[in-house]
DNA sequence: ATGCGGGTAATGTGATCACAAATCGACACC
DNA sequence: GGTGTCGATTTGTGATCACATTACCCGCAT
């Protein structure tokens, strides 16, 4: 519902000059999908999610606000509910910031991806169709083109991709907003580690995890999520440590 | 930090007449403690974790804006925040509301807590010196006086704080915050189920846990704390259902 | 050269207003 | 009597504005 796959809504630069006009908000509201604040909501999403912003920077109200043709009101409500899910950092002057994980809290946030999304593979496994599985094959199979090619933006889209469509089987859109809400908090910083040291030699979890899927095996399957979990964090929290 | 114990501080009723000064907001801000948003946001979590709001119950932007003494802009952060954190559901027309909870949403959020809350013990158990275990002996006293007083918005208020406490020790803020999700979004069910099905004969999980706390016998903890978890919430879903 | 201070620009906060949509009511009509 | 429809009020949305505060930057003095 959120990772909008097809094309990534090209930025509208609406031209907006409306200082008398009120009706334009319709037009705007049909061109994007919704209502403003879910439109400034849903573009700052995927660009942390998808690591276009490294930890640290700075945004600014006007500046969103600027960005995507629409008054501060919506802005700030879009970062404010970002900034609840731990995807943007307010400081106490109010400055919102892309957050620095510590080391501790890559940990942390490690081992809760560890406990939810193994559980919810777990949950997808016995709705798991053949299509769904090939589909997945399809994913990795870009997955591992964009590793060879070393574009780190979309290998990390493509790894998230590839995630939310196994769990969204498992039917528990609780579990999965929790975990999206930790990648989210690890996204810009999972930017900065492969944008930085090149991602080498990734062992293939995700082969692992679509054999336990096909054969029914949900031991394996668990141990499978939570190898490629594990490993992409602990190689944050390893790495990481030079950046600061 | 959250769950601000003490008094629970009582509703300002501030005159707020201020069409034309602006320099009462210091004023305001004093009082309350920090921003207007913030203090909205707190006063409406609060009311919503002990369960002061029953599924269902409407909100209006200007009712809390008038309730607190604000405008509108605040509250609708606020809402809008609690509305991120699943505490609060807004329409397709913007109606805000406390959530029903379907039986397949409850099941969920226990198995969710059942997964957060025992590792949350279980990092604290390390940490845990005498003083925090008698503080817990002394709370799990406080929760029994008010489960026998039939009090059933002390014994919710009674048992987050006890949850609360010992997961403090966790050091693990992420996780904690992902788990006080998860209660936010239980909390108008759960007050409904105890007020209507009165709160009989609850196994005392908390001193099975205190125990095993003080014994350093993390499995034990463990379990208790998963058994704790499990009983508040199939409770839930199964008296749920004839309230629909 | 570097540390410090002052002033200006930029930024967040919150109030107010205008507008569109939705909700609820009454009233008329079948 | 039930039902549909029209109207008024309520409600959310977003834009604009005023203000306090903070951050940034330039210049000065040591």
């Amino acid at each position: 519902m959120t990772l909008a796959d097809a094309t990534r809504s090209q930025r509208a630069e609406a031209p907006q000059d409306p200082p008398d006009a009120a009706s334009v908000r319709r037009v705007i509201t049909d061109e994007g999908g919704a209502t403003a604040h879910e439109r400034v909501y849903k573009h700052l999403r995927r660009r942390i999610l998808h690591g276009e912003m490294a930890p640290g920077d700075h945004l600014t109200l006007r500046g969103v606000a600027g960005e995507l043709g629409v008054s501060m009101t919506p802005a700030r409500e879009a970062v404010r509910r970002l900034a609840a899910e731990g995807a943007l950092a307010i400081s106490a002057s109010g400055r919102v910031s892309a957050p620095v994980l510590t080391p501790q809290r890559i940990e942390e946030l490690a081992s809760i991806r560890a406990l939810l999304e193994p559980e919810l593979a777990a949950r997808a496994l016995p709705r798991a169709h053949f299509s769904l599985i090939e589909r997945l094959k399809r994913m990795n199979d870009e997955i591992d083109k964009h590793l060879a090619s070393g574009d780190a933006a979309a290998y990390v889209r493509g790894n998230l991709e590839f995630h939310r469509t196994l769990y969204l089987r498992a039917h528990a859109p609780a579990m999965l907003a929790l975990a999206e809400t930790v990648w989210l908090q690890t996204g810009p910083s999972m930017r900065a580690l492969y944008a930085r040291i090149g991602m080498g030699r990734v062992a293939d979890y995700h082969a692992k995890a679509i054999a336990a899927l096909a054969a029914g095996d949900e031991a394996g399957l668990r141990l499978a999520i939570r190898a490629d979990v594990r490993q992409g964090l602990t190689m944050l929290s390893n790495e990481g440590l030079d950046s600061a």
